[in-house]
DNA sequence: GATAGGACCTCTAGCCACTAGAGGATCAAG
DNA sequence: CTTGATCCTCTAGTGGCTAGAGGTCCTATC
């Protein structure tokens, strides 16, 4: 367990630039180095990367994560605020889903009007074109 | 029709630096100029300025926009391009709807098990933590 | 014709979360 | 001792805007 920066991106799946950039926003604490200053990781580097990896994959921005690394750090705090980055994250994640959906089906929509024939004829050219009068929805 | 920056914004819900910025990288073609060098736009940039607008909400990418702008300008092109554009995100959305399906799950179950006491006992952090073994998916 | 204040101008820099590349040092195997 | 993979730092670029400084123009009212 003395990892060179490559195994720990091999068994986080996390890129080696964007190991090197976590650590210097902060999230990775700065490891140890060899003589030759190379980085050297123990498994709670590669706990704590596996748990930001997917943090990340859930959609949680790196402040939140910040937050959730403070408090997993201090384990007689309350949940209080895990729960309600959680939530707030949920409520978000809900949202994204049903304005994908419309746009999927407004896209499938499109792609079965296309006649597959000329510009002229081509409803996806159309379709964009076409609701120039909806205007923002938030 | 002779309409200054801000009318077009109004018309369009685009953004008046969002609407530079396109006649930056050339969305929009550079619109004549009063005395004052104050841009004025007509019917033709509240029209295309709608379908980008459209087309950037449905989630096409900058590059994607120019290519169907470009299609559009040549109605007797064949509109096999468009159609695979429209595919290739239609593939692209439904992949990202699996995707938040899956962590709104996981989000949910998180929410459900949080004893909403302290972090020792807080599925939320520990839910993050337990799948640094599901590495990424793509 | 003067003036007020809103809308406009250009320019630079910042945002997020990385990613790419230059140019060089180190490490491990043969 | 050499090879070549991996590592280092540093700067700059990505996409798609957004913010702010510092100044000019337009139009309505007095």
């Amino acid at each position: 367990m003395n990892l060179p920066i490559g195994e720990l991106s091999r068994r986080t799946a996390v890129k080696v630039p964007t190991i090197r950039f976590y650590e210097q926003i902060g999230l990775l604490p700065k490891p140890p180095r060899t003589e030759g200053n190379q980085r050297r990781y123990g498994k709670a580097e590669v706990d704590r990367l596996n748990f930001i990896r997917h943090a990340r994959e859930l959609g949680f921005e790196v402040d939140d994560i910040r937050d959730l690394l403070a408090m997993s750090a201090e384990p007689q705090a309350s949940c209080h605020t895990a729960d309600s980055i959680a939530r707030n994250h949920l409520v978000e994640i809900e949202r994204r889903i049903a304005s994908l959906t419309a746009l999927k089906g407004e896209l499938t929509r499109m792609i079965d009007e296309c006649g597959h024939g000329h510009i002229c004829d081509c409803r996806i050219i159309e379709a964009l074109a076409d609701h120039s009068q909806c205007y923002g929805d938030h």
